[in-house]
DNA sequence: GCCTCCCATTGACAAGTGTCGATACATCCA
DNA sequence: TGGATGTATCGACACTTGTCAATGGGAGGC
């Protein structure tokens, strides 16, 4: 936030773009957190989320998901691999299967990017 | 969740794909946040939220976004459109211009489906 | 060795998305 | 009524994304 004279309603009079409002979430954040969410942006990705997160273990094969998904597994693998790049879960190889699990951080760190108070302002440049 | 005959680890024995896990997350609700995410999935919008979240009246004349997200007007009436259809932003008209302000209960809901312990499930069914 | 199984990658395609210039619509003022 | 200003829509474009068939690669069993 920068120089606002007037607090609270401005004035309907003939100023409207007064400038204002400097650089707000900086670009890279941004683009960081958009990364995060556009990870989460696809209904195959989130049941994905909702399957591990269901899991007794924690963690889930990668065979598990096909069914349920109703996706080919080269679909499915396709989904992974984008939740794993964006650091949403990550897979680890045990004999012939992989078995995938949350990272509970990176999910906690985009919800807290929605918290109200410092909405999408992980700098508390609020 | 259903039925799991090993209710911890599962052992790597010779059946990975048992089935299990009846219908997770319902399409029709990880459609519907997967909308809401998808919103958020553009460092544009997350600015513009940003900057709304910043405002000390709590919304933003439109003509407020284009200087700051540097792009042009109607690229940022085409993202508070998709916001908008999102619903997480509302634009009011008074005037010659058009106010927008956050939603704060649709935020909050694609916030609360990324809480650890109910996870992406809004019904509960954990 | 070879075969089988699980998973990842590639290639290709249709569909969706972000962007801007041009234009239309809405409102206010003279 | 006409012009000026703020916002939304349209058309077009490049780019990205979700999907699957086909193929490649790693691990275990024979």
């Amino acid at each position: 936030m920068a120089k606002v004279t007037a607090t609270i309603p401005v004035r309907i009079e003939d100023e409207c773009c007064a400038s204002v409002l400097t650089a707000p979430l900086a670009d890279a954040q941004a683009a960081e957190l958009a990364r995060g969410f556009a990870a989460l942006a696809d209904p195959a990705r989130l049941q994905i989320l909702s399957i591990l997160a269901g899991a007794p273990a924690g963690e889930v094969c990668v065979c598990e998901f096909v069914e349920p998904l109703g996706k080919s597994q080269p679909t499915v693998s396709h989904h992974l691999k984008v939740l794993s790049d964006a650091h949403l879960v990550v897979g680890d190889r045990r004999g012939k299967w992989v078995w995938y699990r949350i990272v509970p951080d990176r999910l906690e760190a985009l919800r807290a990017a929605l918290a109200p108070r410092q909405l999408l302002r992980p700098d508390g440049t609020s």
